[in-house]
DNA sequence: GGTAGACCTGGACGC
DNA sequence: GCGTCCAGGTCTACC
């Protein structure tokens, strides 16, 4: 089955999966021969189907949205999810045209419109983005994607026909097990408890996460509540909030201090608060600046 | 409000 | 092969 699903241009689908490592943590993965996204998700029905992504040019050969593929027949519900789930993933629907009038006019960000860049990769759900971002704290990449490919293989629902193909494990499954185990087997080390409680609550009701999608909360307050989950801080924040659309933060993270140190302090050790005002002037958008800024030429 | 130390793992390194 | 050191953010206790 094929559905279509469209983007409000500029879009570019490699650009989106591009715009940061996600695409590298399981369920997500990219075809090596066609570059299309594939994951597997479980719907609401309960079936469980490999989605694979591929952009839909239109016929001017600009990038206009995406073609969804599964193997499996979707009923009109199964559709209308699958389409919905992408959208959000990709940010279909998202206008960066206030950013791209700003970012015309500095040189280190001048090629992002026409490059179609700005959209960052989301998971289907926030719960399992921020138990991503825990997973990429006080660690190596190469740790993040092994809890990941971890979480997926020991605990996500199998694609029928090839279960060696896992969904990434919901609220209720990781609930279901204990710390020790999400220690010992997962190897999340000081992170499974709170991955653990994060789950659980979740799980029981006690936090809605996905409201927070459409939030209309400020991002003051929008950042709090995040701050408030254990394993989540500054950094893991800024980097949640720019998933959320909220661009007001610099994820501030040790490259982030040794790329703004070579830029502008001629390589002298700097902190935070440097960082967050090399980038001040871009206001509402900072986060978006830092994230997509040309460092090619920084020593 | 700021800071030091602990948390946990895997990889690099020296022997 | 083994032991040691280090990188990577967040939390807690303490000042």
């Amino acid at each position: 089955m094929r559905l279509t699903v469209n983007a409000r241009p500029p879009f570019s689908l490699s650009a989106v999966v591009g715009s940061h490592g996600w695409v590298r943590l399981a369920p997500f993965a990219r075809d090596p021969d066609t570059g299309a996204l594939v994951r597997v998700e479980q719907l609401d029905s309960g079936q469980v189907v490999a989605l694979r992504i591929e952009e839909e040019a239109d016929p001017g050969g600009a990038g206009s949205g995406v073609s969804v593929a599964t193997e499996a027949s979707l009923t009109e519900a199964e559709g209308q999810e699958v389409t919905d789930k992408v959208g959000w993933m990709l940010g279909l629907d998202q206008d960066l045209t206030p950013f791209y009038d700003l970012a015309r006019e500095e040189p280190k960000l001048a090629r992002m419109e026409e490059r179609a860049q700005g959209r960052l990769l989301r998971s289907p759900t926030l719960f399992e983005d921020v138990v991503k971002t825990i997973l990429t704290t006080n660690t190596a990449w190469s740790g993040t994607i092994r809890m990941a490919e971890a979480l997926v293989s020991q605990y996500g629902a199998p694609l029928p026909g090839d279960p060696k193909r896992r969904t990434f494990p919901t609220p209720d499954r990781l609930a279901g097990t204990d710390e020790e185990t999400l220690r010992a087997q997962a190897r999340l080390g000081y992170r499974a408890p709170y991955v653990l409680a994060l789950a659980r609550d979740v799980a029981s009701g006690e936090l809605d996460l996905e409201a927070l999608k459409d939030s209309d909360l400020p991002t003051v307050e929008l950042r709090k509540r995040l701050l408030a989950l254990k394993g989540v801080g500054g950094y893991a924040a800024a980097n949640l909030l720019m998933i959320l659309g909220r661009y007001d933060y610099v994820p501030v993270d040790s490259w982030a201090l040794k790329m703004v140190s070579r830029e502008w302090y001629g390589g002298e050790p700097v902190g935070q608060a440097e960082v967050e005002a090399a980038f001040e002037r871009w206001g509402e958008w900072k986060g978006l600046a830092y994230w997509f800024w040309d460092w090619s030429d920084t020593g």
